[in-house]
RNA sequence: GGCCCGGUGGUCAAGCGGCUAAGACACCGCCCUUUCACGGCGGUAACACGAGUUCGAUUCUCGUCCGGGUCACCA
């Protein structure tokens, strides 16, 4: 069999060769032991929160090592591509801050001397490669239809065999020139396939994650081209990879299985397969069991959510970073304004079992972030998400500026960090009582009688003023106290409660609950003066309840 | 089902033949405090099970069980 016709046969119009490819993508000049790594998701118009954390992985590791990062857009696949898709991933890669620095960097911008990073115009890469392949007796075409595929696969199963389209009934392997030519001629449509070499063997693959891995060889004529002329991930992925010098390719690890047919493409090309960090999928409890977090069951799963409600990138960053390298708190401690690029990442330390998606850890993570930033920064945050979020929240706080970065600056910098805000979502009901279309009324401290907490009301009412300044306003607070009957020394309080209705802290607690509605605020003095008038009101109408 | 991978407190996790088995989140208690927080201190709580190897197994081997992934002209 003359291979060569037979490619000349597939592919008359292709006259480039791997080689002049090659010539075209000179390796990188980068420092020794600089990674080179890719995100490359496909356009379906939906980011996964795993999508998020492999990118990140991949960022990690680029630049802890002084390497590149870049963004590779696999839309191979014509029937799930959505329109508009890839505004989406740039969108969710950029609020929480992961920008490739090559490849798809921007909606409509690319960078880089790699590229093109579309796989839809690589095609004829694609061509090229698959001709020399077909060439080389590596690859051949494949005319079973889709009916025949499923009913050798049938076959396969009822006799207990594995499925695939290999050994025998790898019925189009040997056909000759005359058949093939025959069958173009007809148009039938075809596939390029690999011929696979005998298997049976293993092979092993050190992973960057997993360690060694033992893998059966691949025995199975996988597809390297599609009908439409469109290679399927495994054959794009071990030409781009290549011709894009990527050293390390970071994915899932439902990839792991088929990692065989993927070095097997890499052989037959005569390409140095790059290096394997698989990560492990996020998951989550359901019912007392662990499963992967899914599109469909899961609105945590996707990007968008935590966009949605508004939690900062650096919590969500810190929080996966976490996730990859449970030293990351440490170091985050002892780094507190670090960026996360400065961090020694290390694959050895990520977890080969899959992690379950810890909210209420995140939540702990975020509130520490949110509890560092000023005033400000908080305010231009929660306007830049109220505005597309919350329309009466941005317009409660756009409506006068000063005023809710004063609440913002409640015991905000110095070392009183509050942390009451996760995200942008909290921040509603965290300064609802500031504003009256918010407020939602007030309470009474269960601890507290009805009619003493009334007494304190109105007679607090009376003695109020803020002009008072913050001594001033604490030695009235003492005089309500005797006023009332309540202790004004906590530690007097302490000794025989007993003696008497409640503390200072009932006092400022009951006061508290009726101007916020909550027993658990910052600081009173300051939310007083803030509220002014308005406070004065709440504990009159409060009183006469 | 075949083939891979995994199993340390409720969760995330250190650990690599000998330890009172770290730490973080959550929870509980105490302290500090004019309140609420923050913070500090302390507490409850774990090596899936069974064999083997060994003077000694959380650590090594095998089996069981459990969990996960994958078996497309999808990625």
């Amino acid at each position: 069999m003359d291979y060569t016709k037979l490619a000349e046969l597939l592919y008359p119009d292709v006259t480039k060769t791997p080689e002049d490819i090659e010539a075209l993508y000179p390796a990188r000049e980068l420092p020794e032991g600089a990674k080179v790594t890719r995100f490359a998701p496909s356009p379906t118009g939906y980011m996964h929160i795993g999508n998020m954390f492999s990118a990140l992985i991949d960022l990690l590791a680029a630049r802890s090592s002084g390497g590149v990062f870049y963004l590779r857009i696999e839309d191979t696949d014509r029937k799930r591509e959505v329109s508009d898709a890839v505004p989406v991933i740039l969108d969710g890669l950029r609020t929480f801050g992961i920008v490739p620095d090559e490849g798809v960097v921007a909606a409509g911008e690319r960078k880089g001397s790699y590229g093109p990073y579309v796989q839809s115009e690589r095609t004829e890469i694609y061509r090229a490669c698959a001709k020399a392949l077909v060439a080389k007796g590596a690859a051949y075409p494949c005319f079973c239809t889709p009916e025949e595929l499923s009913a050798i696969r049938s076959e396969q199963e009822a006799a207990g065999e594995n499925t695939g389209y290999y050994g025998k009934y790898a019925r189009c392997r040997d056909l000759s020139l005359d058949d093939v030519k025959a069958k173009l001629d007809a148009g039938m449509p075809f596939v390029i396939r690999l011929r696979a070499e005998a298997g049976g063997g293993k092979i092993v693959v050190d992973d960057m994650i997993k360690g060694k891995l033992e893998l059966p060889e691949n025995d199975v004529d996988v597809v390297l081209m599609k009908s439409d002329g469109i290679p399927p991930y495994a054959f794009a992925h071990a030409v781009d990879d290549h011709y894009m010098r990527t050293t390390h390719v970071i994915r899932g690890d439902e990839w792991v299985s088929s990692l065989p047919a993927h070095i097997a493409i890499f052989k037959a090309l005569g390409f140095r397969p790059p290096k394997y960090a698989h990560i492990s999928p996020i998951m989550k409890l359901d019912g007392g069991n662990k499963r992967k977090l899914s599109k469909r069951k899961d609105p945590e799963a996707g990007v968008s959510y935590y966009m949605s409600k508004g939690y900062p990138k650096q919590g969500v960053l810190d929080y996966l970073c976490g996730i990859a390298n449970s030293d990351f708190e440490d170091w985050r401690r002892a780094n507190p304004d670090e960026s996360i690029e400065k961090f020694k990442f290390n694959f050895k330390k990520m977890s080969s079992s899959g992690a379950l998606f810890d909210t209420a850890k995140l939540d702990d993570v975020s509130k520490g972030v949110v509890a560092r930033m000023t005033a400000d920064e908080v305010l231009d945050s929660v306007l830049e998400w109220s505005r597309a979020n919350d329309a009466e929240l941005f317009a409660l706080l756009d409506g006068d500026r000063d005023r809710a970065r004063a609440i913002f600056s409640i015991d905000r910098g110095g070392k009183k960090g509050r942390k009451d805000i996760a995200k942008w979502e909290d921040v509603r009901g965290y300064v609802s009582y500031f504003y009256d279309a918010l407020f939602e009324g007030s309470s009474t401290p269960e601890n507290v009688r009805p009619g003493d907490a009334a007494a304190i009301l109105a007679r607090y009412a009376e003695l109020y003023d803020p002009a008072d300044d913050r001594d001033a306003w604490f030695a009235k607070i003492k005089t309500l106290c005797a006023d009332t009957g309540f202790c004004a020394d906590m530690k007097a309080y302490r000794a025989d409660p007993g003696a008497y209705p409640g503390s200072i802290a009932d006092v400022t607690n009951v006061i508290r609950a009726a101007v916020t509605g909550r027993t658990a605020s910052p600081d009173l003095y300051d939310i007083l003066r803030l509220l002014g008038d308005g406070a004065v009101a709440r504990m009159k109408r409060a009183a006469a309840q």
